[in-house]
DNA sequence: GTCTATAGGAGGATAGAC
DNA sequence: GTCTATCCTCCTATAGAC
């Protein structure tokens, strides 16, 4: 037994913190491999290593598994906002962010959500961590994308938010699995193909 | 009884046609609507008006159900290319199939299947008709691609294969909803929204 | 908080009469 | 081929002992 009450309540704490962050790891690659519907609480549990009814002392429903590896997905995005270089355009900015999210896509780790189930958009859309972390990520692209367009490097005659919704669409682009599956390109590859099609357009230049 | 037993037997026929055809129209709405996981059996077979064990009398499964109403879309589509002017460019064709896609997806007429679901692909797989129609829109609309890439009109870096996709995707292309949600736009506007986010780009010319 | 065991219910598919 | 009634599997969620 540890002398200081408070260390071993800390300890306690970063145990039970452990042990969530791996079942939001699970989650999180599950969700990407086989989507909302297919994944399975059982399947979550016995990947993790734990009793399905553990995992309901974490998290209460399957809905909030889902929302805590969304959260997690939003963290890791802020990160990325907040590490981008301060002296690249707005423009460049902007195509990093959709490079990783399509670098996410292809290694497996982005969670795909269908956009119909309406229970589990209620559970997400009362999730605080989320919501404020969707936000704050869709302001921040906002502020580039206007940025952009006064600069006349995004096309200013598009509504902003309709260069936001094509953005986080490439995110869970089809393309990239169906070229993937294809096996002619490496993920390099497929993400400058994409790239391309997202920036430039199909019509020659 | 009628005195002639081959006038009732097409009589018979037509009639089994027209429930098959409101059972695959009702199939086609509801996975627009609700996608194929969230349909169910039971739902089908109230929205036609007939008890669930008959439609397993017309569709052994209900992945076959979702088949037959992908071989409709894909008979849709065949008639649309077949109907398309002769004398437009290569390019206005396939900007034509774009928006005629993405027309049907706003108009709730677009089925969305699930990529990852695995015993539905082996059903589609296995559909002769299902996937006769889409080698040949395949191939058509591959066609269409490589002549409007040697003209210069698109991207001719692009792998054809990937332009394909491209198109393919605007057809379940989930800005169309999030757009059509925003209440900003009407349909028209959505669609040549994106067909210029397509086509165009997202950069300035 | 972890476990075993089970409740509870949704949904795909079928039996059997007509 | 249509119906009613039912089966059966899978899956979310919980009870209750430790």
């Amino acid at each position: 037994m540890s002398a200081n009450p408070i260390v071993k309540l800390s300890f306690k704490e970063q145990m039970l913190q452990a042990r969530e962050d791996a079942i939001v790891s699970t989650v999180n690659r599950l969700l990407a491999e086989k989507g909302f519907e297919a994944m399975t609480v059982d399947e979550v549990a016995a990947n993790v290593g734990i009793a399905k009814a553990s995992l309901y002392k974490h998290f209460p429903s399957k809905e909030d598994l889902a929302a805590a590896a969304m959260v997690k997905v939003m963290r890791r995005a802020q990160d990325f906002l907040t590490g981008l270089a301060a002296n690249d355009s707005a423009l460049d900015k902007l195509r990093a962010v959709v490079r990783w999210t399509m670098g996410l896509k292809l290694a497996g780790e982005m969670p795909s959500l269908p956009s119909q189930n309406s229970t589990l958009r209620t559970t997400l859309m009362g999730n605080k961590d989320y919501m404020d972390g969707l936000i704050d990520v869709s302001d921040r692209l906002g502020a580039m994308i206007e940025v952009a367009q006064k600069e006349g490097l995004i096309n200013p005659r598009l509504p902003a938010i309709a260069v936001l919704y094509t953005l986080y669409a490439r995110a869970c682009d089809p393309v990239l699995e169906f070229l993937k599956m294809g096996g002619q390109h490496n993920d390099e590859q497929i993400i400058e193909l994409v790239m391309s099609t997202c920036f430039d357009g199909l019509n020659a230049r």
